[in-house]
DNA sequence: GCACTACTCTAACGTGGTTAGATTAATCTA
DNA sequence: TAGATTAATCTAACCACGTTAGAGTAGTGC
């Protein structure tokens, strides 16, 4: 049976999503798709090519929700949903945050989107440095919470137990760190209203002008 | 000569620093210590606990920075001083930010840095979730937003090839990507002024209540 | 002088990405 | 259809990595 990229991306995105980004050597890929390892180097330069391509698939496949389905909205609607959409492209596959933060994209399908939206909040009044801004700020924030929550939650509902909640309040002095015992609950729980409400202080703050 | 934990520590981070984070075997450091790299599992239990160590030290080096040096002051300069402090600190060190992205701390020297600014924020009037939410997000967004500058300036001053400007608009079709054109100078330059504007919009957004 | 602990060593294992170069399978051309 | 070319895969091996096992040495306290 023959392979070509396409399918190396897919069978590479596939054991990604069951293993997770360590597990994913050539090796196994190589194993997955019944051919021996090198033979991957035909189809890929290096591994970091491979995995460049596997997170710009990720992002393409997430890219349409990025944008909200009714064309008529305020740019409130636009960075809100191209933040959640981010969030939820990112979680939909086992370290997809990490895997995206440490590649570059080899095509253009997601750029497209982020022009788009981008141009939307210049149309609504937005200097192009203050959109570039905006759209950065919450992709780089985006990018960094899911990576933190992928780590406490490897899968979807399955914590990490390394990240109990309970233990980590344990090692820490009740006197001394009276607000870190309490912060635990928040930051490795809940992490969907966590994001609404940082979301909400960044989109927040492009609503009002300099003080 | 003999070797003990700190010895290590602070080798770890003068090779860390000299060359990055990739070249940070055990080997390396090993040489640099003039022992042989198995001796080192004498003094941590594996790599990670030793990388562990290592963002450790460069946090608690920091900390004293997060904090304003006048006492009165009010929750946005706590805030902001954070943020930068935190942006400066990881910055002291080549590769810092994924260093401490990657790492879990070893002691409750940065903690107790969090603990007062948190503090703070409650004696102004936030609840303890908002206040945690708030510093969650400064922090969240620093780490990130400093990887991705440490990726385009290794060593500051000193640009990576691999994002040159240039070179990266040649790849954009002009019609298609008016704005990633422009983009490209507001994201992989000037990482200052864009760090201010970026933590402007989050504590700005703390500013007004929800609407 | 002896035991004990602290520290270091050598030797090796297993796994990873990667390269060189031969070999087969598919396609094109004369 | 035979021969040449290109596409895809193979085997064998290299080197660097984190790590383990277990022996050896230096210093300390009794």
């Amino acid at each position: 049976m023959k392979v070509n990229r396409a399918i190396v991306v897919e069978a590479g995105l596939k054991l990604l999503n069951e293993a997770g980004l360590e597990p994913l050597t050539l090796r196994r890929l190589a194993k997955e798709l019944k051919i021996q390892a090198p033979t991957l180097y035909w189809h890929f330069q290096s591994k970091e090519a491979l995995i460049d391509a596997v997170a710009t698939l990720v992002l393409a496949e997430g890219a349409p929700g990025l944008v909200p389905s009714k064309s008529a909205n305020d740019w409130k609607t636009w960075v809100n949903t191209f933040g959640i959409g981010l969030r939820q492209t990112l979680l939909k596959y086992r370290d997809g945050a990490r895997v995206v933060a440490g590649s570059r994209l080899t095509d253009t399908v997601f750029m497209e989107t982020t022009e788009l939206i981008g141009s939307r909040l210049v149309e609504a009044g937005f200097s192009v440095r203050k959109a570039v801004v905006l759209l950065s700020t919450v992709y780089t924030f985006t990018i960094s919470f899911v990576i933190e929550e992928q780590a406490v939650f490897p899968v979807r509902g399955e914590r990490s137990s390394a990240y109990d909640i309970q233990k980590r309040n344990a090692k820490l002095n009740a006197k001394k760190f009276p607000l870190l015992r309490q912060s635990g609950a928040i930051l490795f729980d809940h992490f969907d209203q966590r994001y609404k409400d940082s979301l909400g202080l960044i989109v927040r703050g492009a609503s009002f002008p300099k003080m």
